[in-house]
RNA sequence: GGUGGAGUGGCCGAGAGGCGAGGCAACGGCCUGCAAAGCCGUGUACACGGGUUCAAAUCCCGUCUCCACCUCCA
């Protein structure tokens, strides 16, 4: 079986074939940098990882692009606001952004281009529009460059909207455009912006406009035609409408797939800057919210399923994550961390059928509860098994509890030290087990509490664990 | 007004004509000196009203509520 993709140009689930056997090219259209940013920004990135590291299992060649947007109308105001280059504001997010995906386990793409830096191919794809017709310079001298929407019959295709049914875009006087549809492939250079935001172009000093980046910069990377674009449920228009008006009327094939991620609400509406209700990594790492568990609560739901935020709805993804952790460190105590092995093929079925973390999830539960029976029995050879089932799985995912990137640095140092003190600790208990004095045994196990140290009994001997499952 | 989507047990969350996904919480049992962890068991939920069908949470019609996009947006 073969891996199945929603595809938002034909509302249907497809099986993906990919253009050149083997490979797949992957585009995903990233932040623009006006700010840092929140988890509903993240969890595209996370649900893009989920995707990439599946392909990349399923045995293909994975190029990701994931660009950023490091010019537009906001940044240039917070440049302004900030007295400092616009540059210097977007790099600044640039690099919130990377440490983020960092903490999240996201992996890095393959190249993370920039706006600013592919000005040429920009340029080169706005006179190539120029020259088939689909384009032309603002008739009132601003330097703009708009596309042009009526040039292209197919304008609105992938988001079912109807030229003549849209809103009419209050786009203030429609400077110079021949339809208030026409959008921004090139801006002019205005007074009041700074000048180290203009570049050379045959119409003029300007800026270009949003969309052309990612027509420009997959064209650069991927080729004509790729396999894969993704982004936000809310780029499908205009932004990716524009981007394939952009390259199909250059005379691209573009996209093969469209993938668009559900959006991560908060109190009932879309996280948004502009709406004051945006949370944070940092704030919630900083609230005592482990990564690995923020990144769980991301994975767990589909990706085309709208997730509305709650604290409490996060602790018991947490909880769920706990579980599953719980059994591999129990595991692989007993039996050694051992390697990650072959998938169920419940958890492949899954994964192929347009990414069903959900049910790949439920697998992974399944075969945790199998191996906890077989703890119980004793039974090495099922637990070993159940292991590297389960961290396969789980390593698919991101999720991999053994994996470096959640276990911590800070502390390893610490733990050779902790252990031995511990056992210094549970040899008095032992010995007043041994006499049946429960008060002393458990004053014990009491005091290490306080101290942040949980000590459980199994069929092997006392465990201890840092409390909160650290 | 146009386009797309959603409403599932106390909570989160899959599923999409017929075998009760999974997790959290709760309750009972087993294990344990007691715990913890774990295991076993317990819940007939699918917004509402009609209809189709031997069978509907899943299909059809209608109604209500909510979200996103149509303007910058992951």
């Amino acid at each position: 079986m073969t891996l199945r993709l929603y595809d938002t140009a034909t509302r249907t689930v497809r099986d993906f074939v990919p253009r050149v056997p083997g490979q797949v090219g992957l585009y995903l259209c990233g932040l623009t940098l006006q700010g840092g940013p929140h988890i509903g920004h993240l969890r595209g990135g996370v649900n893009y990882d989920v995707l990439r590291r599946w392909l990349t299992r399923s045995g293909y060649q994975v190029r990701l692009i994931r660009n950023v947007t490091d010019i537009d109308d906001k940044i240039l105001v917070k440049s302004v606001e900030a007295g400092q280059p616009f540059w210097a504001i977007a790099y600044a997010n640039e690099r919130r952004l990377a440490r983020d995906y960092a903490t999240l386990g996201v992996l890095p793409p393959t190249y993370e281009p920039r706006a600013t830096g592919h000005i040429p191919e920009m340029i080169e794809l706005i006179k190539l529009l120029i020259e088939k017709g689909h384009a032309y310079p603002a008739e009132d001298g601003s330097g703009d460059v708009y596309f042009d929407v009526r040039s292209y019959p197919a304008y609105g295709a992938l988001s079912g909207q109807r030229l003549d049914a849209m809103e009419p875009a209050d786009d203030a006087p429609a400077r110079g455009k021949r339809d208030p549809r026409d959008f921004a492939l090139w801006k002019g250079a205005k007074a009041d912006e700074p000048a180290e935001a203009n570049w050379p172009s045959p119409w003029g000093p300007g800026r270009p406009g949003w969309h052309i980046e990612c027509s420009a910069m997959s064209w650069r990377y991927l080729g004509e035609e790729f396999d894969i674009h993704g982004g936000g449920l809310d780029l499908t228009f205009p932004h990716h409408e524009n981007e394939i008006a952009q390259s199909r009327a250059a005379g691209f094939e573009f996209a093969r797939y469209w993938v668009h991620v559900a959006l991560l609400n908060l109190g009932g509406t879309k996280m948004a800057k502009s709406l004051g209700n945006v949370l944070n990594v940092e704030a919630l790492v900083a609230k005592g919210v482990r990564p690995v568990e923020l990144r769980y609560y991301i994975t767990a739901p589909h990706y085309r399923s709208a997730i509305d935020y709650s604290d409490e709805a996060l602790q018991e993804a947490a909880a769920a994550y706990r579980r599953l952790e719980g059994f591999v460190r129990r595991a692989s105590e007993r039996v050694g961390a051992g390697e990650a092995g072959d998938l169920p093929a419940e958890f492949v079925e899954a994964m192929n059928d347009d990414l069903n973390t959900s049910r790949a999830l439920a697998v992974a539960h399944d075969t945790v509860r199998e191996g906890n029976a077989a703890l119980s029995a004793g039974d090495d050879a099922a637990v070993a098994a159940a292991l590297s089932s389960v961290r396969a799985m789980l390593g698919v995912l991101g999720l991999d509890p053994l994996d470096p990137q959640w276990t911590s640095t800070a502390t390893s140092g610490l733990t050779g030290v902790v252990d031995s003190l511990v056992a210094l600790a549970l040899e008095q208990r032992a010995a007043a087990r041994a006499r049946k004095d429960w008060v002393a045994a458990d004053a014990v196990r009491d005091q290490l509490k306080q101290a942040g140290i949980v000590v459980e009994d199994t069929p092997t001997g006392p465990r201890w664990t840092l409390s909160d499952g650290a």
